[in-house]
RNA sequence: GGUGAGGUAGCGAAGCGGUCAAACGCAUCUGACUGUAAAUCAGACGGCUCCGGCCUUCGCAGGUUCAAAUCCUGCCCUCACCA
């Protein structure tokens, strides 16, 4: 039996229904195949209680999530609760956003092996500016059901002595016996009070918004403990949460343990959010095919059952991966667009001609240029690619430049350097794999 | 405040008087290959070049030497331990 990717993907990148009339349990199920699998499984504490009792009572549940400014992008890994949250909304419940601006003075030492470094106010303040547009290529933010807040708005008023009646509460022990925090002071290295607060600062944020539902990744489960107990302490119901796993990165790449490596800005397997559709699309082709089936369970819609018989008809030979990455790029491509499939045409479109089936000599992108007149072919190859005399050389002699010649490119010489531009008029050179240049002879006028 | 360790190219990290524009790893770039911008293999990776070289780099500022990333002096910064 073939498996209808077609219908999949018509499922996948259709306008989202609305939820609201599913049952509590339905809901429940649709966030808990999503949360969190592998060994540290955590049963969403209390939630399928909480969604029974919004329903008796016709009040939506209110979701926080938390997001520190502690860098200018996000990734896609950190779009996994955004993609989940837009589900939940359209269940009918609320979302509190909040940029960590004030957290983000103290950093997150969740998993850290060492102190982060702290940020200054102008910097978070930046940050926060640039994730509200990330999020909102995924959420949107103007609905009536979201509400944006920075944390600094209640934690920049505390006072001391507030604070003092807040932390009196919090046992060091229940703190310090992080593993993490251990492994750092058994280590002999830093850890600064600050730091050890950071979970106490999130938890006032719970208190303060009264939050329901916290969600978030699966590094944030000892946090979200603290976050209860604060509430705990506060006299208040302790929130429920949700995590979720992390993304694994686009290399497929394995720890010692053997794990899939997590996304990170650092380790060079990430895809921003902010990046333009193309590489978007480019990128998760490009991801091994073991990833790809966690990326789909973690950035679209694909329910649980779905993905399996997708993924066992790729095993049996009915669907070649090939389709089902291209399926999956292009839903990816549209989440992070805000929705427009054009996006993933354009993109998929792009793609093929300089690698696909519909390999073209010219592609669209193509960029022109206009030559300037009494300039070396170097100085155009230059301005052109903003690499240095010496890097053009370079590729010169990797063969990486290349110029169209009738049917076929035919690698630059490197004495072509020192020729006049105008040698280039009209033609069309190719740098590297993905760039292409047009040359345009200079204007008459 | 005391003691100790250290600041090297985008990052990590060797080097500790000449053969150092500086090993190695990561990232990046190029070529080959591929369903893939993955993996793998090969190459490049400060700037400039009349391709013989020239110029600017090893926290900062001086100094010793024919010669310094390497030795000396001062300064700045980071980290750890003790207090």
């Amino acid at each position: 039996m073939a498996f209808d990717l077609a219908a999949l993907e018509e499922r996948l990148l259709a306008p989202l229904p609305d939820l609201s009339g599913l049952s509590p349990q339905e809901q429940f199920d649709l966030i808990r195949e999503k949360a969190g699998s592998g060994e540290s499984i955590v049963t969403p504490s209390g939630l399928l209680e909480r969604l029974k009792e919004s329903r008796a009572q016709g009040r939506p549940l209110r979701f926080k999530l938390g997001i520190d400014a502690t860098a200018a992008s996000i990734h896609l890994g950190h779009a996994i609760p955004l993609v989940n949250l837009r589900r939940i909304l359209r269940m009918g419940h609320r979302l509190d956003l909040i940029f960590g601006d004030f957290t983000a003075m103290v950093g997150d030492p969740s998993g850290r092996v060492e102190e982060r470094p702290a940020l200054d106010e102008a910097q978070v303040r930046a940050n926060a500016g640039v994730f509200t547009g990330q999020a909102a290529r995924v959420l949107d933010l103007a609905s009536p059901q979201v509400t944006v807040h920075y944390n600094s708005s209640w934690l920049g008023k505390l006072s001391l002595s507030d604070w003092l009646k807040v932390t009196r509460g919090i046992g060091m022990g229940s703190l310090l016996q992080r593993e993490d925090f251990r492994r750092r002071l058994d280590a002999g290295a830093a850890l600064s009070l600050a730091e050890a607060e950071y979970p106490l600062l999130m938890g006032y944020d719970s208190v303060t918004l009264r939050t329901d539902v916290e969600v978030g990744g699966i590094d944030q489960f000892l946090n979200f403990h603290i976050c209860r107990g604060m509430m705990e302490a506060a006299g208040q119901r302790p929130e429920s949460f949700v995590c979720f796993d992390l993304l694994p990165g686009t290399t497929g790449e394995r720890d010692a343990q053997g794990r899939l490596k997590k996304m990170s800005k650092t380790g060079a397997n990430h895809i921003p959010v902010a990046a333009d559709p193309a590489e978007h699309y480019a990128k998760v082709l490009s991801v091994p095919d073991e990833v790809m089936w966690i990326w789909y369970r973690e950035l679209t819609e694909i329910r649980s059952g779905e993905l399996a018989e997708l993924r066992a008809a790729a095993e049996r030979g009915d669907v070649h991966p090939k389709d089902a990455k291209r399926l999956l790029a292009r839903v990816v491509t549209t989440l992070f667009a805000r929705g427009e499939r054009s996006a993933a045409r354009d993109a998929e479109e792009a793609f093929d001609q300089k690698f696909g089936a519909r390999k073209v000599l010219v592609p669209d992108d193509t960029r022109s240029l206009r030559l300037e007149a009494g300039v070396k072919v170097l100085d155009a190859l230059r301005a052109a690619t903003g690499e240095s005399a010496s890097q053009v050389r370079r590729l010169i002699q990797q063969k990486g430049i290349q110029v169209l010649e009738g049917e076929a490119y035919v690698p630059m010489e490197e004495a072509a350097l020192l020729r006049p531009s105008e040698d280039l008029a009209g033609k069309v050179v190719k740098v590297g794999k993905r760039q292409y240049l047009r040359f345009e002879s200079k204007s008459i006028n």
